[in-house]
DNA sequence: AATTCATATGAATAGCATATCATATGTTAT
DNA sequence: ATAACATATGATATGCTATTCATATGAATT
């Protein structure tokens, strides 16, 4: 991998599975990788592979619990930036993105 | 390729050559496919690619000119959009995202 | 209408990211 | 110190995406 940090942050966010952990932790505040995993059934490995490259980008933070490293996502910017991505989706994407006809 | 919106969008912002059109649109507000395939030094082919998926989630638009398809960037979302995720990259990722090592 | 310029399309290969599996590391309790 | 729980890591095979090449479509000019 030998990304610029834009293209990094792009490429990161560019993965079903890493967009729905962050939607997840937005949604419920902090999270360990188990219940992450239960909750969008998906293996711990997996869960661990992207939380990791989500920690990268710095989109989510951990702190250590006893056994546990609970997961939560950067309220700084990313939690504004999903917002402001979502104006533009719901604007020009609700119905347009998911009909290849037409333009 | 089966992709909800908000996954969509991000698909299609996860690869570097889309990336690279949309900084140069910014940029240099409106071109066509082949100045933008010479300056970027990729295939005509593959930027008109490119640009067709970035047209399907409205980050850019098109006007008929002639012979030519002039290509310009979303104003209305994409410019305030790449701003704010600029502000993330600069805070947190020029340093953190290229170096894999710590965290 | 034929030619040239500009862009788009389709198909196939090449290239890369992800999912998976097995295992290692780390933490706490007994 | 060992066991049990929680998470991370590494290697590999699979699957998906992008690049490429060849060609088609569209527009304007002669």
């Amino acid at each position: 991998m030998n990304y610029a940090s834009l293209d990094h942050f792009f490429m990161t966010l560019g993965n079903k599975q890493r967009v729905r952990i962050l939607q997840l932790l937005a949604k419920q505040g902090t999270m360990g990788v188990t219940a992450i995993a239960e909750t969008l059934k998906v293996e711990q490995s997996a869960a661990s592979h992207s939380l990791k490259q989500l920690l990268l980008c710095h989109f989510v933070t951990v702190k250590q619990d006893g056994k546990e490293r609970i997961y939560a996502i950067n309220e700084d910017t990313v939690k504004p930036l999903f917002e402001q991505i979502e104006r533009h989706v719901d604007k020009y994407c609700v119905k347009g993105c998911a009909h290849w006809s037409r333009l």
